[in-house]
DNA sequence: GTTTGACCAAATATGAAACATTGGTCATAG
DNA sequence: CTATGACCAATGTTTCATATTTGGTCAAAC
């Protein structure tokens, strides 16, 4: 079945339903919530998703490329944005930017509800480890040093992206430093750790940047199409 | 009331109580389970402690105290153990090496069942931050350049010990590299990006150790006595 | 003195049935 | 055409009575 193409509608329909997932929850919010804040009726919902969960699926990538782009825009806008520590650092700027994204990252339970045990969900269906492919590359090009394994390298910053957003479910808040100079802090410790002896290429890094952003945009797109057709 | 000083008894209890609080959680394991399990009475747990909670408290106690014990031991036995990276890397081994202390770590649920919100639970009573102190000394001593943060640096150091522990809630196992890769990745960033220019003093990074390690005990000491005449 | 396990009140689990809400549809209105 | 919201089957929640289990005790046995 083709869907509405009122783009500007189905914004409101998502941005609506963001508010609503992170206040309440996915279990918690209705269809009917949805359409109500977005000030659409429930019908002109199902007009541009096939149900609930594809709604949800939508909002997903929206929040993914959103997140994708910010980081680009970061890295782009940053003269060190080409260093490891440069992107590594606006990746969770970026990260940490997106209530959503964050949810996503660590599979917050309040928020993704009852979706994060679907036999099919999205989280099931595409198991992405971008980030090794990201440490493999820099690599590469001469931005981390050779002498590091990669996948060990891109588990770790996997390991501090996620302490970043979940550390707030083993401690309390206010004995977390904020989250600004925890991410310097960390940028510092990887560039003193990971940067090559000459300082890396800040050049070449951003251009090998801009390619896993190309990649990951024709992924986007292609499962935004793909779901099109369903 | 006193408390039967039966020690060898006390210890096959917690014993029996380890194993099956890791296998079934807190909340599926009887105060008969463990009984049968340690091969005495029901009545016998009750010589030695209050309630299922004194009792569970008084593992939580042994586990960190050989946590400690382990963490210092390790130390000991490795030659660049005073160096900050030794040091962690002997920690994070410690922590590793003990389902329960990993548990205790990460507030896992499935472990520590409804003794989590009980509103005078042992974490809520002892928020210990000791992290903090050991890098603050770590610092004072020499074993870490001047120029970083000890709060923020603390934060970090526990953010990579939770997700050593915690990470495979959010990613399936068979993507995370083995433990000990993980540790030594982390080892290595941490000298790289933490360790003085002069290499640091290991022999008084150890003594820095004994010392935490000694106040510790100390009040894992003061701890049990303070149990014992409730 | 110790140790035990049958015993009990309190807590928790179970199931049925009444009740309420929700995702999704589609005849009707615009 | 597009958009709507009343409607419905299905799912989820609440209630309440009943059954089971559990933490903790203590008289009796050792």
């Amino acid at each position: 079945m083709a869907k509405s193409d009122n783009e500007a509608r189905r914004q409101r329909i998502l941005d609506a339903a963001a508010a609503l997932f992170i206040h309440y929850g996915y279990d918690k919010t209705t269809v009917s919530d949805i359409a109500r804040e977005a000030g659409v009726s429930k019908g002109a919902i199902y007009l541009h998703f096939d149900s609930k969960d594809d709604l949800f699926e939508g909002l997903l990538l929206r929040e993914m490329t959103t997140y994708s782009e910010k980081w680009l825009e970061f890295i782009e806008a940053d003269p060190r944005g080409g260093t490891l520590a440069g992107m590594y650092k606006n990746m969770l700027y970026a990260l940490d930017s997106s209530i959503f994204m964050a949810a996503i990252f660590k599979q917050d339970g309040r928020i993704l509800g009852t979706y994060l045990r679907k036999p099919d969900s999205f989280f099931r269906r595409h198991r992405q480890s971008t980030r090794y492919e990201f440490v493999k590359l820099m690599q590469e090009v001469g931005g981390i040093r050779k002498d590091v394994d990669p996948k060990v390298t891109a588990h770790i910053m996997n390991m501090l992206a996620y302490g970043l957003v979940a550390m707030d479910e083993v401690m309390p808040r206010d004995e977390i430093p904020p989250t600004e100079a925890i991410i310097e802090g960390i940028a510092e410790i990887m560039d003193r750790a990971l940067t090559p002896e000459d300082g890396g290429n800040s050049e070449a890094g951003k251009a090998a940047v801009r390619q896993i952003f190309e990649a990951s945009r024709q992924w986007y797109e292609q499962r935004r199409n793909q779901e099109d057709v369903s």
